[in-house]
Formats: C-alpha cells, sequence, structure tokens
RNA sequence: GGCGCUAUCGUCUAACGGUUAGGACGGAGCCCUCUCAAGGCUCAAAUACGGGUUCGAUUCCCGUUAGCGCUACCA
C-alpha cells in the first residue's frame, strides 16, 4: 500500500510551494491508489502558532484535495524519545552538553568546521551517563558514521543517484535539550511509524535527505522513496518565503482574489511538472492520470508576481480558461459568495441570465462585481455623461438616438432576437451607423462603453429597468 | 567558506545525439464584430560561456560563470 505525507509546520500561512507539494503529493497517491497523510511538523514550540494552523488547514481545504488521515507530531512525543533512547543505547547517537547557542547566528567552531564540539562526541559512556544522572541539560546528536563507510548514497525520482561523502555530514541533533524532537528525527521516525512509502518534499530537503538515509540505517528499517521538487522561486529567484514575498505568496490570496481551487491547483501542477504534451488546462482526472515523476523538472521555476499584481498572468489565464469551461450553474454558484462580497444581493434566476453574459469577460471570480454591477444595482454607478456620444457624433446625436430607443423599447417585445431586428432597423431608418445607435444605448443601461452584448443586456434588464435609465441618460444629456 | 543541486524565448515548458529548436502565457499586428471580451491568423523572442567526445551536440563528459539549497537545540 503506498503511502505518502505532507509535513506542513505552522509557522506561517500555507504557501504556495507547499501547496504545490501536497498537491503533488496529493496526485502521485491518487494516481496509485495511495493514501495521503497530513501530518502536522509542529515540534517548534517557539514559533508554532495556532493561527497559522488554522489558515494552513484553510488553504488545504480550500483546495478541495481531501487527505485521509491527520497526525500531530506534538501528540507523539514518546514514540521521538523513544527512537533517540534506542540510539543512544545502541551507540548510534551521543549526549552532547555544549551549552546552547545560536547556530544560525555564531560559528564557535569556526567557519569551515562543524557547529558542534568533537570532543562530546568521544565522551566517556560512564561519563557521559553520569553528567546527564546529574541533571546537567545535553542535546543528543546523531553518531556520523565516518570510519564505517565513506559516502551515503540514495536514488532520487527526479534527481538521480546522490551521493555525500559521510566527513561532510555533521553530527546533527535528535532531541534538543527541552526533550523535544528536531525535524530530522521527528521526521524520520514518523515516516518509520506510519509507514510512510514515499517522501516527496521540497528541493530544500535533499541534502537532508543523506542525514535521514542514515537515520532509517541506523534505526534498521529500509528507507523510503524519496521524490524532490524543484522549487517555487520569487522572480528575483530567491526561495519563496512569507518574509520576504508577503501574503502573495499566500494560497488564500489566491482564494481571496477570485480564483478556482482547481484552476490553481492545475496551475501550480503546470510549475515544474508538464505532462510532455501541449495539454494546459487539466482536469483532476486527467492530472491524475498524467501525474509522474518522469515530468518533474529539476531546475526551480520563477511565480512570476510583482508588488502590482500578485498573480502571474498564466495563473489568471488558466483561471479564465476553467471558468469558460465551467457550467453555467456552477458558475453561478462560484460567482456568488465574490457578488456578495462586494455587496449585491443577488437573486438566483438574475445571476443564471447574467452568468452566460460575463463568463466570457471575467478573469476571476472577483472581476463578477466590476463586470456585472449594472446588473445588480438599481443606481447605476456614476459615469461621465461624454461617455453616452459615439464616435462620429454629437450630444444632439446621442440624444435623438436615446429618444428614437425610447419610444422603440416601449413596444417591442423584450427578447435578444426581437431587440436586435427593431434597433437595427431603427438605425437604419435613422441613417446612423449601428455602432452610434447602439453604444449610446449601451452607456444609458450599462453606466460604461465596454459591457456584454447590447440585446441580451437589455433582455436580462428588462424593459422597466432600460426605460429608466435611457431616460436618466437623456436627462443628463440635456442638461 | 564547505558540501550539494541546477542552467532552452521575459515567464512556464517540449524536443530516445540528427527538428526551419515546438507549444503556452505575456507583448505587437491583422481578421471577426454593436463596445469589451472570446475566437482565428501572423510577427518578435531562447539552447549561459569555453573546451572536449562524435560524421553530427539543446541533448553525453570536463571546466568556468551564475543562481538556488543545505551547512541551527527552524522545518
Amino acid at each position: 500500500m503506498l503511502r505518502v505525507r505532507f509535513a506542513p509546520s505552522p509557522t506561517g500561512y500555507l504557501h504556495i510551494g507547499s501547496a504545490r507539494t501536497y498537491i503533488f503529493n496529493w496526485f502521485y497517491a491518487r494516481r496509485h491508489g495511495g493514501t495521503v497523510i497530513l501530518r502536522i511538523d509542529d515540534t517548534d514550540l517557539e514559533r508554532n502558532t495556532p493561527e497559522s494552523l488554522d489558515s494552513i488547514f484553510d488553504g488545504l481545504r480550500w483546495l478541495d484535495l481531501a487527505w485521509d488521515e491527520l497526525h500531530r507530531q506534538s501528540e507523539r512525543l514518546p514514540l521521538y524519545r523513544q527512537m533517540a533512547e534506542a540510539l543512544l543505547a545502541k551507540g548510534a547517537a551521543y549526549r552532547d552538553f555544549t551549552p546552547a547557542y545560536d547556530g544560525a547566528k555564531e560559528r564557535p567552531y569556526g567557519d569551515s568546521a562543524w557547529l558542534f564540539d568533537p570532543m562530546m562526541r568521544a565522551l566517556p559512556r560512564e561519563e557521559s551517563a553520569r553528567r546527564a544522572a546529574a541533571g546537567e541539560p545535553f542535546v543528543i546528536r546523531f553518531r556520523v558514521p565516518r570510519d564505517a563507510r565513506e559516502s551515503v548514497q540514495f536514488r532520487d525520482a527526479v534527481f538521480g543517484e546522490s551521493s555525500k561523502a559521510t566527513a561532510d555530514i555533521e553530527d546533527f541533533a535528535l532531541l534538543r535539550s527541552n526533550g523535544m524532537p528536531t525535524y530530522h528525527l521527528a521526521s524520520c521516525a514518523d515516516d518509520i511509524d506510519l509507514r510512510a512509502t514515499h517522501v516527496i518534499r521540497g528541493q530544500d530537503h535533499l541534502t537532508n535527505t543523506f542525514k535521514h538515509v542514515l537515520l532509517f540505517e541506523a534505526a534498521g528499517v529500509p528507507a523510503p522513496q524519496f521524490a524532490h521538487l524543484p522549487l517555487l522561486v520569487a522572480p528575483d529567484g530567491a526561495k519563496l518565503s512569507k518574509r520576504r514575498h508577503g501574503p502573495v505568496v499566500s494560497v488564500t490570496t489566491y482564494r481571496d482574489g477570485g480564483f478556482l481551487p482547481h484552476a490553481f491547483v492545475n496551475f501550480l501542477c503546470l510549475l515544474g511538472w508538464s505532462p510532455k504534451d501541449d495539454r494546459e488546462r487539466m482536469s483532476r482526472e486527467e492530472l491524475t492520470e498524467a501525474f509522474s515523476f518522469e515530468g518533474i523538472n529539476r531546475s526551480n521555476a520563477v511565480v512570476n508576481f510583482t508588488e502590482q499584481d500578485p498573480f502571474d498572468p498564466k495563473a489568471v489565464w488558466l483561471n479564465a480558461e476553467h471558468i469558460r469551461a465551467l457550467p453555467v450553474e456552477e458558475l453561478a454558484a462560484r460567482l456568488e459568495p465574490y457578488l456578495a462580497a462586494a455587496g449585491y444581493g443577488v437573486e438566483r434566476a438574475r445571476l443564471l441570465a447574467v452568468t452566460p453574459l460575463i463568463r466570457e469577460r471575467i478573469q476571476t471570480l472577483r472581476d463578477a462585481a466590476s463586470a456585472a454591477d449594472f446588473f445588480f444595482r438599481e443606481e447605476l454607478a456614476p459615469y461621465d455623461s461624454a461617455e453616452l456620444v459615439p464616435q462620429k457624433g454629437d450630444a444632439k446625436l446621442a440624444t435623438a438616438v436615446l429618444e428614437r430607443a425610447l419610444s422603440l423599447l416601449a413596444r417591442t417585445d423584450f427578447n435578444r432576437q426581437a431587440l436586435e431586428d427593431a434597433l437595427r432597423a431603427e438605425a437604419a431608418a435613422m441613417g446612423v451607423k449601428t455602432g452610434q445607435m447602439f453604444q449610446p444605448i449601451r452607456v444609458a443601461v450599462c453606466g460604461r462603453k465596454a459591457a456584454p452584448p447590447l440585446f441580451e443586456t437589455l433582455e436580462v434588464l428588462g424593459r422597466e429597468t432600460c426605460l429608466k435609465r435611457i431616460g436618466q441618460a437623456i436627462r443628463r444629456l440635456r442638461s
């Protein structure tokens, strides 16, 4: 039974790189009928926050790719201690009594040397046990077997064979002096205990994998299969980070920006992975069927956002593609919350009539509010009366056109075909171009020049509203 | 600094050693057209650099450069 795991740490919102890792895990598992494990890596007491955990769940739920199992490392602490003790007993690990320091800032043992005191590795067992018993704080470190073997190697499903000299692997910490496990220990202990068969994660863990391979070996279990994903990077090439790039890298930004969850998933899939044919818009089923490690690239992918626009143009395009492909009923249902958020109370019948008219004119669900406002508000948003005047025409012409339209629309059937026939005939009778006829009407009823096709719009708006707005426009032109 | 990984249009990518280096987004233009879109067509745009191997390198090898990652009692 194939089992994959996704292991976010609740130290910020879910960012799109993490989301992509989850997505790749999900598709790989579904492709092979496996299980998706969500594991919360919350062993860093200092940095975990409940808000962050909420936002991670929010983000993952929005993706609509369900996990099968949920575990929290903070609830599994005995497991890690047990493994650390076992390694200690075996001699595969040792106690380090060096006082704590911030390794990110200090390099107490020199620039090219290890960040640990080599003398501690050689501490006699009895002395180690005695000092521990005396209550002296210590960290448990893994004893990298530099004498027993030259190098560690493993095969990565994406990057291929990798090898690293044991001489270049430091004695990493397993258990902190406060009794909490480090990432390396907790991750491996869980991968063993939860029987993970595949570890699919970001390439930032590629070099950590040598340590993990060593840990699996010391524990006497076969290592899972590894697949490291190229990173998502910012336009400046740096790894996406919450700190440097802010909310533009948060999954919730896409949700609030009006992305369809699946369009977002589709976009992320195409970053660093390719189906090898020319498909871009793909359904969940197609992605599941097509996903494989062979299609994964080895170089980082840039998410093309800017400070002004947080969304990659390709993501926006793909979202528009998915919007256009959606059945009207479903799109209408997706649109509703965004219209409501913009303050429009929407009636279902009206929304179903409007949706096809704006479907090809919006790129995000959020765009609907501005693209269709005149369908939902009683009073038009303020507009410049000069807009009513058509190209190569004057206010007099506009007024004349609107007056003719007013009387015509009062007696024409309000269906698109009848409206089109009547208005075209009227334009011909008046000797004006269709554009000169239609544009003033469009602006009068929509309050702007760019809008859905006129006759459908009139039909959906209804006679009463149209006559009222045209009347208002005529008064504006006269004043 | 040490170690590891990577390198095709601006961006995402395709190309069992032999292609006019393909597609997509974005950009420019044209067509369609009641506006805006959508759609169709066209154009500009790339193999980082230097050495090998080979009849032939985007592709294989080495080096250089650049970028990224790891190098924490973060994950």
